[in-house]
RNA sequence: GUGCGCAUAGUUCAGUUGGUUAGAACGCUACCUUCACACGGUAGAGGUCACAGGUUCAAAUCCUGUUGCGCAUACCA
């Protein structure tokens, strides 16, 4: 390709759909397993698998592909399993949505069977979108890897965990109360209850003695569930009821005579000292139910509609109409008190989007304090690290206060628990096959469990799943410990806790080494992005406008450690402008002559060969690659993405590119071109391969363009930079000592520049510049840079020397003092004016010096090194000021 | 209630274990279509680092408290 080939703007659609199929063509990201590198792995955190690509599933996977193409530049066997969760709730409920709406049908009217085919047919037809958008961002996943959590292998581990758990008497069956989601008529785990603040009622509501000796007032919430009341409870040490304990009283609604108990849960202090029991539908309530040996009726079908318990007038109601007519019924009886308004948390369902109700059931349950233990020295003892650590705490919290885990799901989309009682004698079997026949009994007649698992049952297996687990595979054994996880602290103790236990427990090795926790991303309003807001930018429509390097590179530079993001698409801009610039440094280089023949290095070049402007950016990228490499070690994605940011555009494009034009834009031919075209040719595919990671679509491109890489291979393949040791960059010149020299050169020209936009000169207008340096060894340094300062300045004349006769703008600065002459046109008062404002800065920084160094206690106590730093901080200080003197001297 | 986090330029944010005169991007002002790039260049303006104390030779940085905001979590019906 050559220069008129390449558009002034980049555009990213072509080029990116291009290498992305030619990447996964050609297998560049699928695992080699028999490879002897040293294996890097990351699983995926499944997304559903009806999901759409989302701004944080951009942010997830980029920060994930940025670490595989980091890891495989640097030699190792990287492998990126996808896949996708099926999701059951979540998944279930959209069909049956869609089935309603389109058919006009509940998943009851087919039947699990049918149910079950359609949903399939479902996944296969909408399923997986994402997975094809993570390619159009570039995600370098092995695709032939990709899993399901629902698929044959992974049911397989789902059921061999099941059974062990089982026999180890970590899974159990129980009668409890569970949070219930009247939606999608399911038990749910704690963690998929959401708890909302409410502004609702405290109802006050008499129940009378039965003796007709007055009456207890209990304050309550939820007024529907009096028909489950099977006691009034106090605390045994209120003095107002101690007495009355013991007594009967009458439910009003359903008169039913109930006790009064006395029990010490019960706070004196809130509402009116009493409280309504009732066992079935409330966790507090069912634990007094079982200290006081009460009845426990159910009032509500699976529904959240009144059933018979609740008696004829409320039968088939919903909970939020029984709620009214029962406090119109206290209301007739004259049995309401008051109604006071209350703002408290209502438990809703995660998915189902209801307010969830505490019901007792027979479920399935985890117990998982003899899991939880090893997992928490895991994280306490750092086998698995957490970025940023903080999370640490909350980890602990949890695993320190864990409870069990409700698994059983009322749902058709999921793992069958693979259990079987006898319809006989009602033994129970848990096992991989269904028995022919009852042990006990000999009947013949076993029926599986109805309930399905929650979805979480197999994603926390995931790390080991995906490799064929149980079977002890090649992939297993090599591919397992996973070395990092990318995912949101949301999902903190749905997923990350759990699989650091099921690793612990089934693969005896934690599965993962370091936790990444991204940040939230928000709105620029700070609004959490939500489908119901409408806040949510579609990824794929950023992508078309912007380009998907300039949307990952713009994702990595705002998204900081461990804080949430305010993303606007605006913001994408700074990723296509970066774009845009290294392209353009790109096409600026091809008309600069043929591809340096050793640009692979600069091996045999010493001091006495480059320019100081070489010698400058030769030790900023040096630097520029130890940083960068540390940044990634350290999950520093945006300090990294800066840094990059900051070196291509502010050192490399402002300073040396500008410095490079005379060289290159000479006539006749020289020696000096040549190796100036090796150390730009050098940089730039240092640092295009520094960015792969970041932009990997726009950096294989450029690398194939200019030659750094033959047609049939690919950046992808290329070698993570390394810096040149210490002695090396002696050899070349390319010391800290330069480096300050070059930027005290840089701040001259500024300073010239400035005179020069004072007083309104067109860049395009030349000027002569006299430089007057501030010292010997200035002098040596300036003399030999003539040519790039002539450059930079757009100067038609470049002198070292003395002042010269006549009228002059004049720029003070550290290394020397210019002159700008400039006939009749001297603003004398301006220059006065700018010298007076530069003297009064540095009077004003010398006293703050000055104050420092008269304290004898910061020249006693602070370390020698910033004492010296300071002393010749005013050495110079007054130096440059007694030259701004001289000028001001000049001028009144 | 408890825990965690945040507060720096008009806006969005950097600022690593305390140590030059606190930086960037966007926006703003002036000039420039100069042969890499107007998705650009040059030069500028703009900050009492939320507030009040404390530790220290030295605090945006460490400690305490206050205020405001966000998140997580808890059985107060």
């Amino acid at each position: 390709m050559n220069k008129q080939e390449m558009s002034k703007a980049y555009s990213s659609a072509d080029v990116e759909k291009k290498w992305y199929s030619t990447w996964e063509k050609r297998g560049y990201f699928h695992t080699d397993i028999k490879s002897k590198k040293t294996p890097y792995t990351i699983v995926i955190p499944p997304p559903n698998v009806t999901g759409m690509l989302t701004l944080g599933h951009v942010l997830n996977n980029t920060l994930q592909d940025i670490l595989i193409r980091f890891e495989k530049m640097r030699g190792r066997n990287t492998c990126w399993v996808p896949g996708t969760d099926h999701a059951g709730i979540a998944t279930q409920s959209k069909v049956e949505a869609q089935l309603k709406e389109e058919q006009n049908l509940t998943r009851y009217d087919l039947g699990r069977e049918k149910f079950l085919e359609h949903m399939w047919a479902w996944k296969e037809k909408y399923g997986g979108t994402i997975i094809k958008q993570l390619r159009t961002i570039g995600c370098s996943c092995d695709w032939e890897r990709e899993r399901f959590t629902f698929d044959p292998g992974l049911s397989k581990a789902v059921q061999e965990v099941f059974i062990r758990l089982y026999n180890k008497g970590l899974i159990y069956k129980g009668h409890r109360i569970i949070n219930w989601c009247p939606k999608s008529r399911t038990a749910l785990s704690d963690e998929e209850v959401i708890y909302k603040e409410e502004k609702g009622h405290l109802w006050y509501l008499k129940y009378p003695f039965a003796d007709g000796s007055g009456f207890v007032t209990v304050a309550t919430t939820r007024p529907e569930t009096i028909m489950g009341d099977t006691a009034v409870a106090v605390n045994p040490e209120d003095p107002r009821f101690s007495k009355l304990i013991g007594k009967k009283l009458i439910l009003p609604v359903m008169n039913r005579e109930i006790p009064l108990i006395g029990d010490s849960y019960v706070t004196k202090e809130f509402g009116t000292g009493a409280v309504k029991i009732t066992p079935a539908h409330d966790p507090n309530d069912y634990e007094m139910g079982l200290r006081h040996h009460l009845d426990m009726p159910n009032i509500m079908n699976d529904d959240g509609t009144m059933n018979a318990a609740a008696g004829k007038d409320f039968e088939g109601l919903d909970r939020s109409v029984a709620r009214k007519l029962v406090v119109e019924k206290f209301d007739k009886l004259g049995l309401l008190e008051k109604i006071e308004d209350y703002t408290h948390q209502v438990g809703y369902s995660e998915r189902g989007d209801v307010p969830i109700e505490p019901r007792l059931s027979n479920q399935w349950f985890v117990k998982m304090q003899p899991l939880a233990k090893p997992a928490l020295d895991a994280v306490n003892d750092g086998r698995v690290q957490f970025h940023p650590d903080r999370w640490i705490k909350t980890y602990r919290h949890w695993m320190e206060n864990i409870k069990d885990w409700c698994i059983s799901r009322q749902l058709w989309w999921g793992h069958r628990i693979p259990a079987y009682t006898c319809s006989k004698c009602g033994k129970l079997f848990v096992a991989a096959e269904a028995p022919t026949k009852c042990d006990q009994c000999g009947c013949t007649e076993l029926k599986q469990d109805e309930d399905v698992l929650d979805t979480w049952f197999s994603s926390w297996l995931w790390p080991f799943s995906v490799f064929n687990w149980p079977d002890k595979t090649e992939e297993l054994k090599k591919l397992y410990p996973t070395q990092s996880l990318v995912t949101g602290p949301d999902i903190i103790f749905f997923w990350v806790a759990r699989m650091i236990m099921a690793g612990l427990e089934f693969m005896d090795e934690v599965p993962f080494k370091d936790v990444y926790f991204t940040s939230i991303i928000r709105d620029d309003k700070g609004r959490k992005m939500s489908k119901s807001l409408h806040n949510s930018p579609d990824p794929i429509d950023v992508v078309n406008t912007y380009g998907a390097d300039a949307l990952r590179f713009t994702m990595a530079y705002i998204a900081p450690v461990g804080q949430d993001i305010q993303y606007s698409n605006e913001k994408c801009e700074l990723g296509r402008n970066f774009a845009n610039k290294i392209w353009n440094v790109v096409r600026f280089r091809m008309t600069a002559g043929a591809l340096s023949k050793n640009w692979q290095n600069i091996d045999g070049l010493t001091k006495a060969d480059l320019r100081p402007d070489d010698q400058w950016i030769l030790a900023r990228l040096n630097t520029v690659v130890t940083k960068i490499t540390q940044d990634l070690e350290k999950f520093n994605f945006n300090e990294a993405v800066r840094d990059l940011y900051d070196f291509v555009w502010n050192e490399f494009c402002d300073w040396y590119l500008e410095s490079c034009k005379p060289v290159f834009n000479a006539t006749e031919a020289n020696a000096q071109n040549e190796i100036t075209l090796r150390v730009f040719d050098y940089c730039l595919s240092i640092f295009l391969r520094l960015l792969h990671p970041f932009m990997p679509f726009i950096t294989d491109e450029l690398y194939h363009a200019i030659g750094f890489t033959s047609e049939d291979s690919s950046i992808v393949l290329a070698d993570w930079p390394k810096a040149l040791p210490e002695d090396r960059m002696t050899e070349l010149g390319a010391t800290d000592k330069l480096v300050a020299f070059n930027v005290a050169k840089f701040e001259l020209i500024r300073n010239i520049r400035n005179v020069r936009a004072n007083y309104q000169i067109a860049t395009s207008c030349e000027i002569d510049v006299i430089l007057a340096p501030s010292s010997e060894e200035n002098h040596d340094f300036l003399e030999r840079d003539t040519v790039s300062l002539k450059s930079l300045l757009n100067a038609s004349s470049l002198k070292i020397g003395d002042k010269p006769d006549g009228p002059t703008g004049v720029a003070v600065s550290s290394i020397a003092t210019a002159y700008i002459p400039l006939g009749g046109v001297v603003d004398f008062a301006a220059e006065m004016g700018r010298l007076q404002k530069q003297e009064q800065e540095i009077v004003q920084y010398i006293g703050v010096v000055n104050k420092k160094l008269s304290n004898k206690n910061f020249v006693e106590r602070a370390p020698k090194a910033v004492v010296d730093k300071e002393r010749n901080n005013i050495t110079e200080s007054n130096e440059k000021l007694a030259r701004i003197r001289e000028q001001i001297a000049l001028f009144s």
